[in-house]
DNA sequence: CCAGCTCCTTAACGTTGTTAAATTGACCTG
DNA sequence: CAGGTCAATTTAACAACGTTAAGGAGCTGG
């Protein structure tokens, strides 16, 4: 059976786990695939397509994981989206890299709008897009720096022995806290027009 | 004059803005110091270390910049700041990706902490760290997803041409927007302790 | 049976990061 | 002033990378 995009994507991602952002080759993805390199280019224009391709997979891959309980009020939905998507960059070694600044190619992934409510109910949606995208910078910032702390769940980048306890602490309990910030923050901004 | 990793630093940044971070390569800084590649590994590792010594020099460099007037308050510290760090990621091609998550050798350069006053005054300094780090992530969040649509001023990836307002609107008017959500959360969450 | 298309291989190119070994030049010592 | 030491660089080379060109296998439809 003939090769897909989403095929060479997903063998990405898995090797992403395996050998890094660094590691991570065009021979290797195809030897995986029982395939030889130039094959790839068949699929695929050259390796940042793939890469964005990488990107929109990761994205597709946690989209049911992404989706807030229906009893989950609009802003507990927002937290609820920003935790997914925290823990979908973190599921793979070097995810905050790849994920941050690749073009999403499926745009049709976005879904409705977070405050899809408030905004039929008279909020502005262009304030409201605003206020969502603030959050998703700092989940983006956020895990970026995790991740250069600590590449995969148990490993560590010594360097970074002596750093603050705002850096090294738990990271769970500092990212709720950065989370509430910036959402209460943005909450507070919504209301005062 | 032997060269010195400041010197190999700067002509990696300033090459940076010329090839972006996917062209530059130790045989262009080389050739642009009056030297050979392998020269450059009498000074550094690698060139991961090449691009950890050139994040530090960005630092560096923009340091003056960065200071706040002495009349400024402890919170428009802050701000000054985050517009600092942003205008210095703005400053080079791939800034954003460059800057995020390298490790910064030279740890003096973070000065002292803009709520210090506060912490001097009873402030908790792990909770005052968490609510700068905070807006740090934001602004390293917001340059990278900034630099992904416009790579430098004037430039334009056209995959973002059908984006939303949000993301393709004024950048510098959605960053002081953004800014002004998560210092006030961030203030806010630090009064309620 | 052949034409045409899809999907892949073989072969090759220039470039990259990096290493090993030889070379230069400056400075100190006897 | 000869000789040695050490820092800084060159020359030469390597394996690996992304990418391209050309060709071949295997279907499909006429």
């Amino acid at each position: 059976m003939a090769l897909t995009r989403q095929d060479i994507a997903r063998s990405g991602l898995k090797l992403l786990n395996e050998v890094g952002l660094n590691g991570l080759t065009l021979r290797l993805i195809a030897a995986d695939l029982g395939v030889k390199a130039p094959a790839l280019y068949w699929h695929v224009k050259n390796k940042q397509e793939l890469l964005d391709d990488m990107a929109t997979q990761m994205y597709r891959d946690s989209v049911a994981d992404r989706e807030p309980p229906e009893s989950a009020g609009e802003w507990e939905g927002v937290a609820y989206r920003a935790r997914a998507l925290r823990r979908m960059m973190l599921a793979y070694r070097d995810g905050g890299k790849v994920f941050a600044g690749t073009y999403l190619g499926d745009t049709s992934l976005v879904g409705t709008h977070p405050l899809r409510r408030s905004i039929d109910a008279g909020l502005d949606e262009g304030r409201a897009s605003q206020a969502t995208f603030t959050v998703y910078c700092f989940v983006v910032g956020f895990v970026i720096e995790e991740q250069a702390v600590r590449p995969m769940p148990g490993e560590f980048d010594e360097r970074y022995a002596g750093a603050g306890q705002a850096v090294l602490g738990d990271a769970d309990a500092r990212f709720e806290d950065g989370l509430a910030m910036v959402l209460s923050g943005a909450r507070q901004w919504l209301g005062t027009a």
